[in-house]
DNA sequence: CCTTGTGTTCTCCG
DNA sequence: CCGGAGAACACAAG
């Protein structure tokens, strides 16, 4: 389940191997992945030459080939990557498969899998493999403009300067939803999902169906000391690995461990030993513990 | 039946 | 009846 510092663990760790080579070979396994018309014939031949993340949107930029008549830089193309709940990138180089199974462990998985939707074959025969278990996942070409449509719908961006206290109580102050469909709202702030919103409440003392409304100052502000110090240790650990979640390398990540309420259902509260519940908020599971959360 | 990210559709309310 | 907010559904597979 990649939310933010999932797809910024991927996306940096992409950035060092996948840009300015050209894309020598693309295999569409599974058609419907890809949402754009001519995707081939836009990636093959080209270079990526950017990589970046707007929520939980990969934003990959693509530097077409000179040729005869085109202007290389006019217009640029953008791949667009989003992996849902089981959408995967991973980077083999060389003969090596260097995907599959947790450093601690066991699990070896030879690439292409028969969750292998789409792979990219570089000028260095390297290869970046896009899985996806439940294919809600997608690939997807626009160019600048419509780029920037996608990025005006989307929210503030958590890590950035563009969070501050007094916005955060903007957005949240008028609004009658549960605080935690509202920290889920990629239109609100974008890139919380389902275990970081759990994790943020928690740490900010507020149960997740509180009306957004009914928040006071301060418990707003303890929102607002939550998020970037959880997001910024996940993407330290390189993200929660939960049912599906792997790095570039294949790899999961370390954070599970450090999951003080998303998971512990029945478990006891690490603060304070009573036992964590588990109910139903905007649709997803919700763990919250009735004693530290109010 | 359960799991979840997000676009779409439905429903409610003023 | 319209617009907006929010809720519910659809998607898919294990």
């Amino acid at each position: 389940m990649p939310e933010l510092p999932e797809v910024e663990t991927v996306v940096r760790d992409l950035r060092t191997r996948i840009l300015n080579k050209t894309i020598i070979k693309l295999d569409i396994l599974l058609p419907r992945i890809v949402k754009s018309k001519s995707f081939k014939k836009l990636i093959l031949g080209n270079k990526f030459i950017d990589i970046e993340r707007i929520g939980k949107l990969i934003v990959v930029g693509i530097k077409r080939a000179a040729t005869n008549g085109a202007h290389a830089n006019e217009n640029n193309d953008y791949l667009l990557i989003h992996l849902k709940m089981t959408g995967q990138l991973v980077y083999q180089k060389g003969n090596k498969i260097i995907a599959g199974g947790h450093s601690e462990g066991n699990v070896r998985v030879t690439l292409p899998n028969r969750w292998t939707r789409v792979i990219f074959t570089f000028s260095d025969k390297s290869k970046l493999y896009f899985n996806d278990l439940r294919t809600f996942g997608y690939l997807r070409i626009v160019n600048s403009k419509e780029l920037e449509i996608v990025k005006g719908k989307f929210g503030i961006e958590p890590l950035g300067i563009e969070l501050t206290l007094n916005l955060l109580k903007e957005k949240i102050k008028p609004r009658k939803t549960s605080i935690k469909a509202l920290l889920l709202n990629q239109q609100v702030i974008a890139g919380l999902g389902n275990i970081y919103v759990d994790e943020i409440l928690f740490r900010a003392k507020v149960r997740p169906t509180r009306i957004a409304n009914s928040l006071k100052t301060k418990e707003i502000e303890n929102i607002y000391k939550a998020i970037k110090p959880i997001l910024r240790q996940a993407i330290k650990a390189r993200g929660t690995t939960f049912n599906n979640f792997v790095d570039a390398n294949g790899k999961t990540g370390n954070f599970v461990s450090k999951l003080k309420i998303y998971g512990r259902a029945g478990k006891k509260c690490k603060k304070c030993g009573s036992k964590i519940k588990k109910i139903k908020v905007a649709g997803r599971g919700t763990h919250f513990c009735v004693v530290c959360q109010k």
